[in-house]
RNA sequence: GGGGCUGUCGGCUAGCUUGGUCUAGGCUAUGAGACUUGGGCUCUCGUGACCCCGGUUCAAAUCCGGGCAGCCCCA
């Protein structure tokens, strides 16, 4: 780690957040392509833990995990009309094989619809093959124009887990949003992420959907974060690519559907949050390690702190931790403490002299690096009731800080100001109207998040541009 | 979409304005050894770099053009 200035989170979160990259080992992104890096071991393991995750909450709701190739064709990219319109600018293409232009170009999949929809077509023959949620991980490709930044904004996402439901009605993709909406809470509070749940305005919602739904989250600098996304296709793309089901009265119809994504920005987030100015500080549920044992050797009784080192972590281990025992000679206990606070590992035991004599270790927790004593034999409890404490604390801390940054506001130039300052999230009263909306957010320079979707409350009001009686908040940030 | 800045050992940087003294300096990292060890220990000896292509010039890390990559600001 560089400098001491730069290590600051809050003052300088965007280099804070490249040196912890590569200094906790999680991305390396000095790849040569723009917009690409590489998962090393450590982030990876990290990203595994959450992949874990986000796998057994769609197994567990009916979901299936499907494959598709990365390839699209040229004419079925092009087959909804608003959705390709889109991503148009933003789609890298295949033209050769060896030297041979192709015939019909593919596509990078800028994400699935069209590779997925065309298969449904010939999997969905009748209402019994409803409702049908399936759902896969891996990489989509934007040819982003915008400053790429590693794992926020990149053109390779490479770990976008997408899911695709078909129904029958309307009425049960609203129900199979809800669901969504559900299992991403779930999602979020298992890495103890805070979220804001908005729909988004028109103008801004996934092309091709009837309305989107999203997750964001406030960043230490104050910008917000869109960490997952929900969205209703209505029968747009089972229009365009014609997937129609038999009905129980022999008719035919055109299925519905939903589509919701989360991406490796989820992880962006889970470290920027929880960080501080010594590095990140990981979520027990999804450490690579969750307990590191310090041995403190002197020139003395080294073999014996070494063995009870060792008795201990082989005790964690049968009991299901994940214990890694730092037995390096050339660095001193404090280098060590150091080295595994940057990289987030939420329990450090030590382990000296004092310490056998009294038949006790040392626990010091990542989040609030404070010590205290713990009986050898109370151990494997203590440290379950620990780990425990820490996630629900991270959790509580991490909402509390968002909340602080959101901030009712009635005049335009307050708006104005707190978005200046990159300040957090604003809420206004605002009439609905894409006019209003627009000029907004021409007038407060911040983009329009949405209407709330997880507070329920009655506001009485007039819209802070037209003036005309209104009973709708809105939520307005600098947006990553 | 518009504008600006930058690219030097693995990381952070000095040098560039005014081309030659650069055989490219420092911190950190890293290898070997010694000495230490409860919040970045010290010492010795090593390792390691001018983004790529082209141009100007007797001479380019330094100037010019292009590419690639990164950063910042505005819309």
């Amino acid at each position: 780690m560089p400098t001491l200035e730069t290590r600051k989170r809050d003052k300088h979160f965007g280099q804070w957040f490249r040196q912890i990259l590569i200094g906790a080992e999680i991305l390396d992104y000095r790849y040569p392509i723009k917009g690409s890096g590489v998962w090393l071991p450590y982030g990876h393991k990290i990203r595994r833990h959450v992949i874990q995750l986000l796998r057994d909450l769609h197994d567990t709701t009916g979901h299936y995990e499907v494959q598709f190739p990365i390839m699209v064709t040229e004419t079925n990219l092009r087959k909804e009309a608003t959705h390709v319109k889109d991503f148009e600018n933003e789609v890298f293409w295949i033209t050769h094989g060896g030297l041979k232009p192709l015939k019909i170009k593919y596509a990078l999949r800028p994400t699935s619809e069209t590779a997925i929809y065309p298969m449904l077509k010939l999997w969905i023959r009748s209402h019994a093959d409803l409702p049908k949620k399936l759902y896969q991980i891996g990489s989509v490709f934007r040819c982003e124009t915008k400053t790429t930044r590693p794992i926020i904004r990149v053109r390779e996402v490479t770990t976008f887990k997408e899911a695709h439901t078909s129904h029958a009605t309307l009425h049960e993709t609203e129900g199979q949003i809800q669901e969504a909406i559900q299992i991403y809470r779930n999602f979020f509070d298992s890495c103890s992420l805070p979220y804001l749940i908005s729909r988004r305005p028109n103008w801004d919602k996934f092309p091709g959907a009837l309305y989107s739904i999203s997750f964001d989250v406030i960043m230490p600098d104050g910008r917000t974060l869109q960490i997952g996304t929900i969205h209703n296709l209505g029968q747009n793309f089972s229009k365009a690519f014609d997937i129609q089901y038999e009905t129980l009265k022999g008719s035919h119809e055109y299925i519905w559907q939903t589509c919701y994504g989360i991406s490796e920005r989820g992880i962006g987030a889970l470290l920027s949050i929880h960080g501080d100015d010594n590095g990140i500080v990981l979520v027990p549920s999804l450490a690579p390690i969750q307990i590191v044992v310090i041995p403190i050797l002197h020139k003395e009784d080294q073999s014996q702190i070494i063995e009870e080192s060792d008795r201990v972590a082989e005790k964690l281990v049968n009991s299901g931790f994940r214990v890694e025992i730092d037995k390096r000679e050339d660095l001193t206990p404090g280098a060590k403490f150091f080295y595994w606070d940057l990289r987030g590992v939420p329990i450090r035991l030590e382990i000296g002299p004092k310490d056998l004599q009294k038949d006790q270790v040392i626990i010091v927790r990542r989040d609030t690096l404070k010590k205290e004593a713990c009986k050898t034999k109370t151990l494997s409890s203590q440290l379950s009731k620990k780990l425990e404490q820490i996630t629900i604390e991270l959790r509580e801390k991490a909402w509390k800080w968002m909340k602080s940054k959101i901030y009712r506001v009635n005049s335009l130039e307050e708006a104005s100001k707190l978005m200046k300052k990159r300040a957090g999230v604003i809420e206004l009263i605002w009439c609905g109207s894409d006019k209003c909306g627009h000029e907004l957010e021409m007038r407060i320079n911040a983009s329009l998040l949405g209407i709330p979707a997880d507070i329920k409350e009655m506001v009485k009001g007039k819209c802070i541009i037209c003036n005309r009686k209104a009973a709708k908040i809105v939520r307005m940030a600098i947006a990553y």
